[in-house]
DNA sequence: TATGAATGAGCATTCATTCAT
DNA sequence: AATGAATGAATGCTCATTCAT
């Protein structure tokens, strides 16, 4: 968020820092329970330890909530998505590695992948495009991975377009778990959805 | 929903229905503009054009609104996938046809389908399994289809897969749109993801 | 108040005018012991006889019932003033008699007119010029019967400032009456302020 | 204020009086803007210069704030009608001068007349009473003019009432200045005032 | 059947005041 | 003396739901 700094009355940087994580991790389990608008500023203050009062020492509006708990999300997925791709392998084994990593990372983060997909709506036209910014980043991290093996018919267009494919094939993992988890296990999944890219990309199987 | 019957005080069914239809309307309208919450019965209720004492003469809870308003765009989607299938073709060809429609039509109700994304978890238990049900019977309608194509070394499980992750392509369409629409014509976009499911089936280019 | 129609959500005119009379005397009694900012608005609703969710029913913002309140004091002043005019007399008669009048009436009224000094500022630019164009008619109502009394030295430019003196004189009988009333009766203070006001306009006493 | 002392915690009283002084300053700037009400203590401590906890070091209750300012505002208003009587003219001559510093005094003090006008009416009783009699004390320095002028037909009550109509002209040039201001300039305004008390108090014009 | 006035629990947000540092 | 983080009671306002007509 652009103006990150004005949102809180506090200044001592740290504690806001601290605060803000508290609040992140008790606004996230609730959201998981109930989502956003079932959710109440009080409850929130409360999971996260500290009075209505002081909650709103660190945000302006309810809706700073989730922003900072979508954004807490992202950083997170971001990060570890990051961590898999500085372990350096040959171009289709670092896709399948890259792949992997990813969707068993969107396996752990089922429901905070659920949150960001139906209350992300709810945020203001600045913070979803700020959002939305880092999904884009990340879809262009996937995409290197996947110009690197790009066969002679397919364009690095081709490559983006892939790219949103798997990533929305991690996230469905989570949000269609009442048809798909039963009909596989996440290693199944990933298995089939690798073999499909591979084909898809002509790399031996 | 199961126990639809109970769910209004009026005896008339032709009525009932008529008065559905415009409440469905109405909120469909709502829903697409302000989602589920930030919408009041008030609101619902002049849009449809009565008032709010005969919106509950048909409804118990606001949820139920949101129930008919899903069934609804459910329905629509289902019987239009229908419509597509009824045309037969050979097996590879009708593929590509059905999954054409099912694009252009995800295309055409983007806004209804991610009513379906984001208010869905809003419904309860029983109204969701319902629902789910019908996307479940809806992908077992592509499942079918890819059945018909399957190459030798992919199973009914793999088309049941491949029939989810058409079935999620269609939808991203719509949700992703701020990435997807940018770099892609809905023709280009359907013809890149069909090509990459020709590859995957094996079926010549 | 110009688009007094949209302020309530409630159809029936008259049921609208009865609480809004209910309203007006409820917050009125308030407003005279506590003032505008100290009283709540479900305070207001009690006293009314409704309950909180009525109240607003019939304003959108609190500060609408302090522009009622205020609208039907500017009203009962401005009426009981007509009255008082409507008895034709000799012009300096005439000056006698409305003046007296009016001291009188804002002696009854001096809890009313107190809340029209104190919280008029709390009013929106648009409430605050409709009441202020109430106060300027009624003064020239006042400054129209000093005209018919003008001598030869003084204009209609004094008539109106004199009109404005008189009216203040009114007022601050009630303002003031910390100062005033411990020193002058009613009666008294007419007849002094009456005689100064003949001097200034060379009425033979 | 009676227990004045009792208000601060502090001991060095020039400090004290420092502090109020940069409290009083900010404060009037404030309650200028948005009246008492709508500002907040941080607010004021903010325009002052010092933090919220040093705030309420010098003051117990926000009140207090209200208190010191309109104080300061009578002290402001008293010190500068003293000035004008010091300067010694014959006595008509020395109503007319310190009627007209007097009106003067108000066209600058516009807006803090204004202040104790519409918020004098938070003040406890206590604070009340003491600032009334300083209001008191001013009328009397007015009367005690009036009274070196006056002629056989008149008393010194009426010097009494004569001198409330003057200081209630003087503060109305600034409350009424909507009606007012737009008529008369401040000179024009102060000359016909005089004119009106020089009939009344049979001064040759 | 249809209406819409009434209700009040519930919510987001504010802000005077305190107190440990 | 000064600071500013913490508190929570208080408040304006909303809205799903009911029910008398």
């Amino acid at each position: 968020m652009p103006e990150n700094e004005k949102l809180s009355a506090i200044k001592d940087r740290e504690l806001v820092e601290k605060r803000r994580t508290q609040m992140v991790k008790g606004a996230m389990k609730l959201f998981k329970e109930k989502g956003f608008h079932r959710t109440t500023t009080r409850e929130i203050a409360k999971e996260a330890g500290f009075s209505i009062g002081t909650l709103y020492e660190y945000i302006r509006k309810k809706e700073d909530v989730l922003f900072f708990v979508v954004d807490a999300i992202y950083d997170q997925v971001r990060s570890r998505l990051r961590e898999a791709m500085d372990l350096q392998y040959a171009p289709a084994e670092n896709l399948v590695k890259v792949t992997e990593a990813y969707f068993i990372l969107m396996d752990e983060m089922q429901e905070e992948v659920l949150i960001m997909y139906q209350e992300v709506k709810s945020l203001n036209k600045e913070s979803l495009d700020y959002v939305l910014q880092k999904e884009r980043d990340m879809v262009d991290m996937l995409k290197n991975v996947i110009i690197d093996c790009l066969p002679q018919n397919l364009s690095t267009t081709d490559a983006e377009l892939l790219a949103n494919n798997i990533f929305v094939q991690g996230q469905m993992w989570g949000f269609r778990r009442w048809m798909l988890q039963k009909q596989f296990t996440l290693k199944e999944y990933i298995e089939r959805q690798l073999t499909y890219l591979k084909y898809t990309l002509h790399i031996p199987i």
